[in-house]
DNA sequence: TGGGTAAACATGGGCGTCAATGGTATTGAC
DNA sequence: GTCAATACCATTGACGCCCATGTTTACCCA
């Protein structure tokens, strides 16, 4: 299982704690770093979070950009320079820092939203209001996507 | 048998579960996640069903369009946020979840519509009238489809 | 070809397990 | 010594697993 599905909203308990829901904590089961990579969106409300072979991914890709150019400077900036690594404790709780916190304008509740490779983690009326927005769109612009073609399961590309 | 074909109809229990047609169990009988991934259509009241391989093409697909982008948001919200992760019991039954049930007005009965690599459930009667829709558009329109070469099954794909 | 039988599938309900959650204790840093 | 982070423990409630039963389909044999 090798994806981030679906909307997990979890409680912040008064210590910052939240758990990282079961289905997620399964995804990054087999990775070394046994937590989650967060940062702050620069484009929402939220934060975004993955597991480190994502982050070496971005880092591989952000290299198509030349070292010390200014796309290069903005990327670290934004990414790695506020990227943390939230190891979770034996129950699978992680700590969310306090700019975090305010950033997503999170409370009482943390609304985990899988993005496929990557997820996010927003102030769940937040969230909805943001789906709603997106959905009424897609209602009238009906988006599609150009499907790729099948990978064919001969042999073992499997975990 | 690798496609999802036919319209099944089953019941729902008090509980929320429903069988999974057994022919469309085999058909997934291949992959690594038991169970199916569903999540609400945003074009019509129903749901929209698949197995995690097909999930897997969708996320690779969407990854033409940039990390961070626009169209990598919607999709994300569309599918991958909304879409769940129903892992079948030793009977073979999943439990729908609330907002699925509420999203394709299910009550008494689910109707599983085969639509090759993917399926749809739907309320029976919304999917009845939907179908008769479709088969009076054709009558008019007399649709045609582009048929590829057949690709030989020579080596084995397997099984 | 028809009846009988057996297997597979669909369905209903009870119970155990695990994830989520709240609290307390212990450890370590400043 | 104080504060904060983390480990430990205990509770609860949803969900997954098990068994039992009804119903349909497929198969076999006369």
């Amino acid at each position: 299982m090798g994806l981030f599905l679906s909307t997990i909203v979890n409680k912040v308990d008064r210590k910052g704690r939240v758990s990282v829901p079961a289905s997620f904590r399964t995804t990054l089961s087999q990775q070394l770093f046994q937590g989650i990579i967060a940062y702050r969106s620069f484009t929402a409300s939220c934060v975004e979070g993955c597991g480190m072979d994502f982050m070496e991914r971005l880092s591989d890709s952000a290299q198509t950009f030349d070292a010390f150019s200014p796309e290069q400077e903005d990327i670290s900036a934004l990414i790695f320079a506020d990227a943390r690594q939230l190891a979770w404790d034996p129950e699978g709780r992680i700590l969310l820092p306090e700019d975090l916190i305010e950033h997503a304008a999170l409370n009482e509740t943390a609304a985990f939203v899988g993005k496929g490779q990557t997820f996010q983690i927003w102030q769940p009326e937040a969230y909805k209001a943001m789906e709603a927005e997106i959905r009424a769109r897609a209602l009238k612009n009906r988006p599609t996507l150009p499907l790729k073609a099948a990978v064919k399961p001969t042999g073992g590309d499997g975990k």
